[in-house]
DNA sequence: GATGCGTGGAG
DNA sequence: TCTCCAAGCAT
């Protein structure tokens, strides 16, 4: 079947459409000469992995308004990195930003390399990632296959194939659409049409600029597309975190482990979240349970955190973790189910 | 190919 | 309240 005007179709649509992001070059801007930085485009790429463009914006100001250029923030230090991501999820997207921006300036002279398989071999940069930047950053005209085309692409062809099966023959379609005269607005513009106009529940199809293209539309199945293989439940898991605060203030934290949950991050002392019985807290004290446990989930299984407390004298010695000067601690460099734990911590907590 | 890895918003 | 899910990557 000839969808030759897809193309097109989308391109004419985004001259018009096209949402304002701080990363984004608008078209017309485009054609009056600006170029995207590709500092900010990668930037934005990664944060956007798995992640909504509005949680991403807020994020993308404060990094770029912290660390403006590629090099700046390779030569941050970890923490603060850390710290500033704290929130957005994903930790190893930090720990990669880091690696991926200290390869630039050690290996590429301080500029991202503009091809795919230059990208791609950098930390943190998959295909997707890689052919984003490349696209937008560069005009190279690279597929990008993330979820909103692989949306788009399933109900333009009526592909029943379940997900992740069907990503094959996916990127074989996109690849036909992808342009070559303006391939970075045709890659944002396929993206925001997924995530506009071809939502996954309730796509606007009365609007769509490819609806006389589009074989689920004609099928009636747009609301079935694309199918996906089903997920697992969700288990739920016990722990306890230890919340202690020393009789100058200071906050006893630990730096999580680089591997694994919540890696690199600073948190509470804890147990391991299995259903192992609870360990030893990380020092003697006067423990007190809160009487709410804290609620989190993430991607794979559900939280139960009860919350301990203690008031310690200022010679206590900590078996882990370290205390921080009440001066240095932000609740907000902490992810997001430690604020948890720490706000139904802080009112027994206030005074010391 | 399957699994581990966050979070907040929408329905 | 609960499920789904959003511009994925590393292993």
């Amino acid at each position: 079947m000839g969808k030759t005007s897809v193309t097109s179709a989308l391109l004419d649509w985004y001259d018009v459409h096209a949402r304002e992001m701080p990363w984004r070059v608008m078209p017309a801007d485009k054609r009056a000469g600006v170029r995207p930085d590709p500092y900010a485009v990668w930037l934005s790429e990664v944060m956007l992995q798995q992640t909504t463009v509005a949680a991403v914006r807020d994020y993308h100001r404060k990094f770029t308004g912290i660390w403006p250029t590629v090099a700046d923030l390779a030569a941050a230090e970890d923490a603060d990195v850390m710290a500033a991501w704290a929130g957005l999820g994903y930790y190893a997207r930090a720990r990669n930003l880091l690696k991926c921006a200290r390869a630039v300036v050690a290996d590429h002279g301080g500029a991202f390399p503009q091809t795919y398989e230059g990208l791609i071999a950098l930390p943190g940069i998959g295909p997707y990632t890689a052919a984003a930047i490349a696209s937008i950053a560069f005009d190279v005209p690279a597929t990008v296959l993330d979820g909103n085309v692989e949306r788009v692409m399933a109900r333009l062809y009526d592909e029943h194939t379940p997900l992740p099966a069907a990503k094959p023959v996916l990127m074989s379609y996109a690849e036909q659409h992808t342009s070559h005269s303006r391939p970075g607005d045709y890659a944002q513009a396929v993206m925001d049409l997924g995530a506009t106009i071809c939502t996954p529940k309730s796509p606007a199809c009365g609007i769509c600029p490819v609806r006389p293209n589009c074989d689920a539309q004609t099928a009636g199945t747009q609301l079935e597309l694309p199918r996906k293989t089903p997920k697992k439940p969700k288990p739920t898991r016990y722990g306890t975190a230890y919340i202690a605060r020393r009789a100058d203030g200071a906050w006893l934290l630990e730096t999580r482990p680089d591997k694994g949950l919540l890696g690199g991050m600073l948190g509470w002392p804890t147990t391991d979240w299995s259903d192992t019985p609870d360990p030893a807290p990380p020092m003697d004290a006067t423990w007190d349970t809160l009487n709410e446990p804290a609620r989190h989930t993430f991607t794979h299984f559900h939280l139960i955190l009860s919350v301990q407390t203690a008031k310690v004298p200022q010679n206590t010695a900590p078996n882990r973790g370290a205390f921080i000067p009440e001066a240095d601690f932000t609740p907000s460099a902490l992810p997001t189910v430690m604020q948890k734990a720490y706000n139904l911590a802080a009112a027994t907590l206030r005074q010391v």
